[in-house]
DNA sequence: TTATAAATCTGGTCTATACCAATATAAATC
DNA sequence: GATTTATATTGGTATAGACCAGATTTATAA
């Protein structure tokens, strides 16, 4: 009679190869056909242990290369100030960020209602890919309100948005509204992150106001949901 | 020649049933082996399509009772101030709190360090369950510092903790510090949440300082990853 | 040596089937 | 009518095998 070996046993079998540094940070992990003649069962259920130990994020894929042991997730406070590259450099990671466009489109509804314009009026939108380590872990776009920052198509936001708006405009980020849920990724945003269809990720929405209370700032980062830890503090 | 039928089409059949209110919320959907009939696929492929529609939140599933349209995800302020209770009152869901247990237990390494306090002194701990519409949503627990708030076991905390706090103590929650990242339930968590095993799920860490800077309490979130919506905003 | 083409490896996505455990329902019993 | 018991249903978790597409490596040709 043979026994089935559950996903279970799989997972705390390469937890503790992690944990007894059999496995490091970056270590490939033997292919799925493998672990599953090794460990005596199908790749249905090694499958189902990677998918586990990813969320958990000890591990991470990438796509049709492997499964690679992770190393510790990216603290990431959504409301710093400064440069992502130096903010996340700071950690031990070695960051990358890639534009993909920059470009003026026309308000739709949606942006309509967020900006209190009229549809149709300008929109700056900025696309970017981001990641660590060589591999993109996010992608962001943001909207920026060219009723308010007209003109903002002629500099380079590429370091930082937050820096050209501050010095052209005179605008302060005053206040910061967040929206953060799980969900999936589209099929773009899959292949710009390296990722399966139907990814997990992390979305979040945030608008900005300056100190006269108008939202002049729209952005939407949606995070692979194994590398990131928000992290923030909020005073009262 | 027989063509597969994709998770993609079986997603897109069931997100235009909801959309054209075909399926509405609360809704039972039919069973995997139903919908693999008239879809004419299998459950595997079933089953993927409906993880995904979970993962954006317009199903939800119960364990081993089927699934089940969503209503809109909860929209949560984990910096509110008031009670659970009236606060997704407001948001048309029914909700309830039960409180699992109330008792006094030693610092260990990990509470020991956030507290600033020595291994092995008092620490209460609470736990709790809370849901909306009969389901549970998420589970709860709230380390108090005792070297702080002595006598804390005397108190009723089912309906708020940070009442209590502030009328027996005169404590101020003035700064809150939070670490929210995605992971995966355990075995409890998953029962008590009626969830099946390795569910995804929102992890809300908070550290909470008083007007003297002390870190008196220390809470544990556990979201089901398919309910959650976090919103909140941060002034400068 | 370099560029190109072929073979191989890897995860991604299906089909088909099976059995289990918890739940809900129907039937039998009190 | 209320309670208990048996049955059917449902999702949860396995086995086994197949083919695809992208990435990597190897072999071949220029």
């Amino acid at each position: 009679m043979q026994k089935n070996v559950t996903a279970k046993q799989v997972i705390r079998h390469l937890q503790s190869a992690i944990r007894l540094g059999q496995l490091n940070s970056g270590d490939k992990l033997p292919s799925e056909r493998v672990l599953s003649e090794q460990l005596g069962t199908t790749r249905v259920t090694i499958r189902e242990a990677l998918k586990t130990l990813e969320s958990d994020g000890l591990i991470f894929r990438s796509n049709r290369r492997g499964w690679f042991v992770n190393t510790q997730r990216i603290s990431y406070n959504p409301n710093r100030s400064g440069f992502y590259m130096d903010y996340v450099a700071e950690q031990g990671f070695v960051p990358f960020s890639k534009q993909v466009s920059f470009e003026q489109v026309s308000a739709d509804t949606e942006l309509a209602g967020i900006f209190h314009i009229a549809e149709g009026a300008p929109v700056a939108r900025l696309s970017r890919i981001r990641g660590v380590d060589g591999r993109p872990v996010y992608v962001e776009t943001i909207y920026l309100n060219m009723t308010l920052l007209p003109d903002i198509l002629q500099y380079d936001l590429a370091r930082s948005v937050s820096e050209v708006v501050k010095k052209h405009y005179a605008f302060e980020y005053a206040a910061n509204h967040f929206d953060i849920r799980v969900g999936t990724l589209s099929d773009n945003q899959s292949t710009q992150l390296q990722a399966p269809l139907n990814f997990n990720c992390v979305t979040i929405s945030r608008t900005v106001k300056n100190q006269h209370q108008q939202v002049f700032e729209y952005d939407l980062e949606y995070w692979r949901h194994d590398v990131l830890s928000l992290t923030f503090s909020i005073d009262q």
